[in-house]
DNA sequence: ACCTGAACACCGTTCAAGT
DNA sequence: ACCTGAACACCGTTCAAGT
C-alpha cells in the first residue's frame, strides 16, 4: 500500500505547506493513513528520509534544451534555482549544507558543466566554475527564499540580475584569459 | 545564578562540540545544572534561544584594523568568515536563512561597507555590492564547513583563492566602470 | 525574584507480535 | 511481506507551587 516515493512526496509536499520542522515520522504517517513504525519498513530512519526528500528536489530540477546558447542555458538554470527554491523553501537550503557527490546532484552539475565548456573554459577550470557558480546561485536562492535582506521583490530582482551580470563577466574573463583566473587546477 | 548570556554560551559551546541538533532546552539546562523550565525565566522559547545564539557568534566576529586597506580588509574578513564557520559549523549556515536586520549583522555590514566605499564604488552601488559579496563568501564558508563537495582541504583552498580573485575582479570593475554592473541602483 | 514538580502533547526508534 | 501495540528515552512548553 505505502511506498518510498509516497513517503518521500508526501515530506516534501509537507515541508512545502508547513516548514521543514513539520516533517515528522508521525505527521508523515499521519497523512498516509498509516502509524510511524510502519515508516520503518521502507526508509532506514527520519535522517535518510530528508536525504532522500532533498533527492527528489532535485530529480524534478527541470534542465535546458542543449540547443540554447551556453549563456541562456546558465540563465535558465539560474532561474531554474530560484524557482526551484521558491517551491521548496524549507527543503532547498539543505543544498547547501549536503554532499554534492548524489546521483541528483550529478545530473544538474552535468548541465552547468556542458554550459562552461560551451563557454569557452579549459576542461580543467570547469570544475572549479562549476563549484562557485552553484555556491553563488543557491546561496543567493536560499537568501532571497528565506528574506534574508528584507527586500521587496523588485529589489530582489534588481539584485539577481547584478549577480548575473557579474557571474557573465566572470565566464566571459575565464573562458578570454586561460588561466588567469586560477592556475594551478585540479 | 543563571543569566541569558550563559544561557547562549552554554548553547554556542553545545552546538559546536554535538551539533546543532545537539541544542536542546534539557541540555542546556543539564549542562547550566539546572531544570529545563527554569531557562524560561530568561529567554522566551526555543527559537528565540537560537536568534540570539547567532546573535552572540555575529558579535564575537572579528573586524580588521581600518588602517589596512580596502583589499586587505575585505581579505581579512573573508578569512574570519570561513574561521567563524569552522569554529562553530552547527550555527554558521543559519546565517544564510534569517534575517541580516539584526544588531550583530549590522556591525560586520559596516565593515564591508566601509571597504567597498574605499575601493571606489559609488554609495548607490555599495548596498548591492556588499550582499552580493557577503552571500558568496558566507555561501561558499557553509558549504566548505559542511563538506558539501568532499574535497581535501588544500582543494577547498585553491577553490578560496579563485574565488577571491574573481570577487576581486567585480569589484575593480565596478569601481573603475561606476553603473556598468548595475545602473537603477537603490 | 528565581527555580521546580507535575503535567501535556508531542518526538524518533526498537521489537515482538499480529495479519 | 507489511503493518501495529507497547514501550522507551527523549522533546518543548505551561502553570501552579515552592523558596
Amino acid at each position: 500500500m505505502i511506498d518510498r516515493a509516497a513517503i518521500v512526496r508526501t515530506s516534501l509536499e509537507l515541508a512545502d505547506e508547513k516548514g521543514l520542522s513539520a516533517v515528522t515520522l508521525t505527521a508523515v504517517a499521519q497523512r498516509l493513513g498509516v502509524t510511524p513504525m510502519s515508516l520503518y519498513g521502507h526508509i532506514e530512519n527520519k535522517a535518510a528520509l530528508l536525504d532522500h526528500v532533498v533527492e527528489a528536489l532535485l530529480a524534478e530540477f527541470p534542465l535546458p534544451d542543449l540547443e540554447l546558447s551556453w549563456y541562456e542555458r546558465l540563465a535558465w538554470i539560474g532561474r531554474a534555482a530560484r524557482e526551484s527554491a521558491r517551491r521548496h523553501p524549507g527543503v532547498f537550503p539543505l543544498l547547501l549544507t549536503r554532499t554534492a557527490a548524489t546521483p541528483g546532484s550529478h545530473r544538474v552539475r552535468q548541465a552547468v558543466f556542458s554550459a562552461l565548456l560551451d563557454a569557452g573554459l579549459s576542461v580543467a577550470e570547469v570544475n572549479r566554475a562549476e563549484r562557485l557558480l552553484t555556491t553563488m546561485i543557491v546561496g543567493f536562492a536560499i537568501s532571497e527564499v528565506s528574506g534574508r535582506f528584507g527586500q521587496s521583490e523588485e529589489d530582489i530582482e534588481a539584485d539577481y540580475v547584478y549577480l548575473e551580470k557579474v557571474l557573465t563577466m566572470f565566464i566571459t574573463v575565464a573562458a578570454q584569459r586561460p588561466g588567469d583566473l586560477g592556475d594551478e587546477l585540479n
